[in-house]
DNA sequence: CTAAATACATAATTTTCTTATGTATATAAA
DNA sequence: TTTATATACATAAGAAAATTATGTATTTAG
């Protein structure tokens, strides 16, 4: 049957876009630059993003290693190869969900 | 604190604008209309649509009548006055969703 | 006569988020 | 000096919203 979830997993594909563009990134890094790109309309809680990071990682989609800074551990993450293939399904769902969302709600212009 | 849901609501904002642009609609229709705006891309099925519905008549929302057509009853619904203002208030959030959403997906060109 | 379409509904389960809590260090402010 | 904020991780309880599976019932097309 398989219809389809309201794109379930928009917050994965958003970590998995981020780590393409930056390579290496750790969990407080994601929520500062979520922050910042979306002038503060995405707050990025940590109840969200840390399972959301396990289980990318659990799926084979990143791998981590650590760092210690200032005496204060960091978890970096990035992308493996199944996951650099991952992003670009997730973009491209991601964009037929934006397309088909604005048809229905009319928030573009009709194609004339 | 506060959090942004990911589009929490999606289902609901569809629903009340094509309220809104039909006037009334009854369930069955409704997944009709929105397989056939979306081509096919979205598929609502019976276990989202009926509770969202119900949830939505519960908050006063929505209003409903039915009507009995070939043996078969109709269940429509109509926006209310409070409805009609919330479809208002979801679209906007619909909007700001969509274009931070684009932003960091990078599935916009960037304003230069 | 049987499958598909029409038309409603709910229940069990899963997924994903919010909210709250917990630990710990560094730094800026009062 | 002590207190609040920022940095940095994590998990647990609960709620919300979807999937998946059922269930009832009529009409229509093959």
């Amino acid at each position: 049957m398989s219809a389809n979830p309201m794109l379930k997993g928009t917050l994965q594909t958003i970590i998995l876009k981020l780590l393409e563009d930056n390579s290496q990134m750790y969990g407080y890094e994601i929520t500062r630059k979520v922050k910042e790109i979306t002038t503060g309309e995405f707050i990025l809680t940590e109840g969200a993003l840390y399972p959301a990071l396990h289980k990318l990682e659990a799926d084979g989609m990143l791998e981590t290693f650590t760092e210690v800074v200032d005496n204060r551990v960091r978890k970096y993450y990035r992308l493996t190869e199944t996951g650099g293939k991952e992003v670009t399904d997730k973009l491209k769902e991601a964009q037929v969900f934006i397309d088909q969302l604005q048809l229905l709600l009319n928030l573009k212009p009709a194609v004339k």
